[in-house]
DNA sequence: CCGCCTCATGCAGGAAACTGCCCGAATATG
DNA sequence: CATATTCGGGCAGTTTCCTGCATGAGGCGG
């Protein structure tokens, strides 16, 4: 591997991540952190990039869609939503929770064939306005603004008529005793409707929620169909959720 | 995610919501509140905005309304926005049909007493996510993505079981003999059937709609309470439809 | 072949940056 | 006025950075 080399390849990952790393191209290289260090203050020398800590960061800002896509999600939730996504089959029917965990399912929708996406969220269903393929039917309700869905006894009855292939749920924590929990009651009651109008039910769980309880009860973890984790969660943190009945799907 | 990335996206978020809130941050990003609240102090150091207690605006009042630019929001269109929802008084409930002429109601909407707002589309629902004192009503249903409104039988179920004070219609033309069309045939039964639930039906009418007429009708004039037009519409234009028994309200 | 030079690399140690926690003060809220 | 947040500064632990130095691999002339 050559000097020059490395640096060009530095400047893809630049280019493809809108970020470099210094610890973990060090890593993919094999080298020593001080030696991408100084490829970084050298690029940066030469004005190729912009030197900060930790790494370094292009010159040109991003794309304009690129920071608001970025906002919020992690590269482990982009994962969990590409593999839930791919999860989807043509012609079925998936119900999407609100929150920004499957909001990132949206950002990964097939688009090669057509399916219907149920939502009870006007944030989800206005990222699908301009998705080829999905049909979408919105769930009314009175909007609960905090997590932005629509709630109440008209949302439950309007959840009853569908009967989704596939329910994402969105929760704020998992625990293997305690199951799945949210920080809203009301909310609690919509997703336990959902989960027991679908045909299966979904979680994806980032590696922060595991073992955490919030106050208010959704279901328990043998109700549902799997968690879906990232690739990177040790499988002994998973563990007494397979003992408790979950299957686990990585991604 | 590097130090300097995460100050960007705050900047993206203060442009976009117009505030941030340092505890809510915090929790986005997963780190501690006093994190945030030292990348508020610097950025503030640095000219970049402006902090406040509990978090921070951005040093331009209100730049030219990020959500507003999507649409283009004419003068006009502002004017009879803000005049419609000087029209709104405590306690009523309102509906607001689709589209950008409505959006601009949202814009100006009371935020001194409360009052309950009802509407098919999520793209108006959305913009009221962060109004302080506005009760929101979604009704839900297929959503019709060319305009972004839920429409079908589920919709019209939904819209029965409300009776608005005022409905603020939206159409795309009218005409002193014709009334008012639009270019779609089941968002004219919904927009016929929303205004036969409500007390009093309003139009905002931009002056390039005078005088026009789209395939589908949706109501007469006389069905109407009133059209609100700019005040620099010339009388003489306005003289059939006040022949045609509508009443004008001029901003 | 040998000595010398250059250069990339890794390592050590001190400096700087980042982050979380804590506490007394300042600020909202009712 | 009482209470709850939020703020700012200070402290400690960790990570990252930079400088200087040693090593070792090549290249080159003698």
């Amino acid at each position: 591997m050559l000097t020059s080399q490395r640096q060009t390849i530095i400047l893809d990952l630049l280019r493809r991540d809108g970020q470099v790393v210094a610890k973990s191209v060090a890593e993919e290289f094999n080298l020593s952190e001080d030696t991408i260090r100084r490829d970084l203050r050298e690029m940066s020398a030469q004005g190729l990039l912009k030197r900060v800590h930790g790494g370094a960061l292009p010159l040109s800002p991003d794309l304009p869609d690129f920071s608001t896509r970025r906002t919020v999600s992690s590269e482990e939730k982009r994962s969990l939503g590409a593999y839930a996504a791919g999860m989807i089959r043509p012609g079925q029917t998936i119900f999407l929770d609100g929150g920004t965990t499957t909001a990132e399912i949206v950002r990964h929708l097939p688009r090669d064939f057509a399916f219907t996406i149920v939502t009870h969220s006007p944030t989800i269903s206005g990222e699908l306005e301009h998705h080829p393929t999905a049909e979408v039917i919105l769930i009314g309700g009175r909007l609960y603004k905090h997590s932005m869905v629509a709630t109440g006894a008209s949302a439950i009855v309007a959840i009853s008529l569908v009967r989704p292939d596939i329910f994402f749920l969105g929760v704020t924590a998992v625990h293997p005793a305690h199951g799945l929990s949210t920080g809203d009651f009301e909310e609690a009651t919509i997703k336990r409707h959902i989960a027991q109008c679908s045909v299966e039910t979904y979680v994806m769980v980032t590696e922060e929620k595991l073992d955490t309880v919030s106050p208010c009860h959704v279901v328990s973890l043998s109700a549902i169909s799997g968690l879906i984790v990232a690739a990177s969660v040790p499988d002994e943190r998973l563990k007494p959720y397979r003992s408790a009945g979950a299957a686990i799907l990585k991604t």
